[in-house]
DNA sequence: GCGACAG
DNA sequence: ATCTTGTCGC
């Protein structure tokens, strides 16, 4: 079968998407730009199906202090995603609730926390990127699984951590937040050192999950739930 | 052509 | 990401 229109239609896209990545990626700024860091804020998000391709989604965002760990203040945030999944293009189903709560959140923290990478993407540009350049906030990308770059695994303490490489280029790190638990993959996202960011999640982790992170993504099964069933 | 592939 | 209870290990 030869290949419809919506194939080529749709190559088309990915190759402007892929521009705009790249663009992205020229703009981030990978060394420490702030004043200062006492709030931590976590986003993440939540979608009442993965099949359907319309699907209502949840997002939120979770500030914490670092010195407590403690939330003082969360949001979430309620719209359609339309958008698929595709590998390395995370950012154009994800960012518009991101977005969103962005510009309805009334604490804006000094540093955000996004579930997924920074630079450790194959164009340079991963969604924690993608919202620190768009926004011009400092970000880091935090995620559980690896996507671009490769390494050897860290010791099995808390603290220890390895360097996510392409070639020889340092991409992000893979740290160990818990004693023998799997480790989380680290990024820049945007404004922010490497060595900032790892220190960072090592600060602010007390479980395997950075509690900014763990947290908006606790309140979002809470809120997922409450609309699936009934219950209150 | 084959394998990899954030959430 | 989501479907899902109990169970093994620290």
């Amino acid at each position: 079968m030869g290949r419809s229109q919506e194939d080529r239609s749709s190559e088309l896209r990915i190759e402007e998407l892929k521009k705009i990545q790249l663009e992205c990626a020229r703009r981030v700024i990978g060394r420490d730009d702030f004043e200062k860091l006492q709030t931590v804020g976590g986003m993440d998000l939540t979608f009442e199906s993965v099949k359907e391709n319309p699907t209502r989604a949840w997002a939120s965002l979770v500030v914490i202090d670092i010195r407590t760990l403690k939330p003082i203040y969360s949001l979430v945030v309620e719209d359609m995603v339309s958008f698929p999944y595709i590998p390395t293009f995370l950012a154009f189903r994800e960012m518009p609730l991101l977005l969103k709560l962005y510009e309805k959140t009334e604490v804006k923290p000094d540093v955000y926390f996004i579930d997924g990478q920074g630079t450790a993407h194959p164009r340079g540009c991963g969604i924690a990127s993608h919202f620190g350049v768009e926004t011009g906030e400092v970000s880091v990308g935090v995620a559980k699984t690896r996507l671009f770059g490769h390494y050897k695994e860290p010791e099995e303490r808390r603290g220890a951590y390895s360097y996510l490489k392409h070639g020889e280029r340092v991409v992000g790190a893979v740290v160990r937040t818990k004693d023998k638990t799997a480790p989380i993959f680290v990024s820049v996202g945007h404004r922010i050192s490497l060595k900032t960011a790892i220190n960072l999640v090592l600060e602010t982790s007390r479980y395997r999950i950075p509690e900014p992170t763990r947290l908006a993504h606790n309140l979002l099964q809470q809120v997922r739930r409450r609309s699936l069933f009934g219950a209150t």
